[in-house]
DNA sequence: CTAAACCATAACGTTACGTTAATGTCAAGG
DNA sequence: CCTTGACATTAACGTAACGTTATGGTTTAG
């Protein structure tokens, strides 16, 4: 009185919660293969073939890929822990990018909402109320009461999503000029950096050889500017500074 | 002398981190579409297309994918912040997603290591030492020992692979029995169900009428087979419990 | 002048199926 | 007996975001 059971594959799907579509599929890929009625060609699934669905799709939940279930099931017993564990691994790598996924898109939130500071120039607008006042009071007379406060004009007028534009901007230009660093800052490839970055700052300025050279000169001594840099590179600054003022003699 | 810059498209490629076939796919889909040299057809890509790049290259790290992008930037300013919340939340149900996956994993991994209770009939050997062997006592009591104890061997044979396979057996003739409630426990999917059960517990006894039917009544009676099968369903163990009278009057 | 190094387009491969589409088979009813 | 409907079969294209050849034209360094 053995059950003797013999699904079709419309039957097994709907048993086990899958289309007809993956079962086919299974068999293509020699993952599940199922006998066959001699006289019509149809797929038989008996109690083996149930059982192995099973695994398959348990493997399939936690993430595996069918080809690595296909590995799991051919060798048996202990290496079921091992991928297990290593898949364990990439799983918590996977959570640990989202984490940091997450953490970004959450940044860049408080940003185009207005509430965090910003990188570099964008601290002209990104303090607080009164460390700005303080600092701008400073910028004019470093620069000139006029030239500031068309800088912060200037600034002001860009949409959330221009801002956003022009930081990014910014960071691939730092990170660019990081990366001539080896070069030395007179090698084409630092001042074809400085070159892209004399003309992001025209989101700020217009820019003179003075002002370029004040830049250098602030990045370095101004705490505020100087520690958003060496978040970047401990160098990075002092860097710039020798490239700028081979850039500047060059253009004049 | 405004450096007016057109990059081909391994220059624009080193420069972003991307391969040359990214920007051909992206010219290809309309994503970015850059200038073209008239004389040779080559792809020539300007200052606003590199910041364009920027900008997708910003929002497909945060795990935008191109459509999206398309439609974000295709749109000006506000809707990135709308945007950038949605995304967020998918984010957050991907890391919802993966950390179940992850606590099913090593709830396995501990399994497979034997360091945790099992269900159902898994918890004759899954219990701890001292309530394993008040239960086994009791059980003997009641089934008699050396049925008890053939059991154990039994179960205690298998590889834990093969107890792992076992288990999710189970898990979806259960499963299938919640299935089967609305229909009865008179119903041919609920006997069905029971049909396949009973198979199952092979793995477990030598069946016969008399044990069927003591399951039948320890699934109810008993609280710690009574908690793993509410929490499958409520009235799981009390529809078990009728048909597999149903099925034993029919079976003698 | 030639070879290396670049450019272009075309087209297939990848994952895990969904979705037609064309065709064959089976059980039930008129 | 024939039709109808619900099943079965295989074949084939579509998905996302490119990687990887393959084939052929262009530019540049030596």
């Amino acid at each position: 009185m053995t059950t003797d059971l013999r699904y079709t594959v419309r039957q097994l799907a709907v048993i086990a919660g899958v289309s007809a579509r993956t079962l086919h599929y299974y068999d293509e890929i020699n993952l599940l293969k199922p006998g066959r009625n001699p006289a019509n060609g149809y797929r038989l699934y008996d109690r083996t073939a149930v059982l192995r669905l099973q695994q398959i799709l348990f493997l399939r939940e936690l993430g595996f890929s069918l080809e690595e279930i296909r590995e799991v099931l051919n060798q048996p017993d202990f290496d079921l822990l091992t991928a297990l564990e290593q898949h364990r691994l990439s799983l918590q790598a996977r959570r640990r990018k989202l984490e940091g996924l997450i953490a970004t898109v959450e940044r860049t939130i408080s940003f185009l909402k207005g509430d965090i500071e910003m990188d570099a120039h964008e601290l002209f607008s990104g303090f607080s109320e009164e460390k700005q006042k303080a600092y701008k009071e400073e910028a004019r007379r470093r620069y000139g009461a006029q030239r500031v406060d068309e800088s912060y004009q200037r600034w002001d007028n860009y949409s959330n999503d221009q801002k956003l534009k022009i930081m990014q901007e910014g960071k691939t230009i730092y990170l660019d000029l990081v990366e001539a660093m080896p070069y030395g800052p007179s090698s084409p490839q630092a001042q074809e950096g400085i070159a892209r970055w004399h003309q992001h700052i025209r989101y700020f300025y217009e820019p003179s050889a003075e002002i370029l050279l004040g830049l250098g000169d602030l990045y370095n001594d101004d705490p505020r500017f100087n520690a958003t840099f060496n978040r970047i590179h401990p160098d990075l600054a002092a860097f710039m500074r020798q490239a700028i003022q081979v850039y500047c003699q060059k253009m004049s």
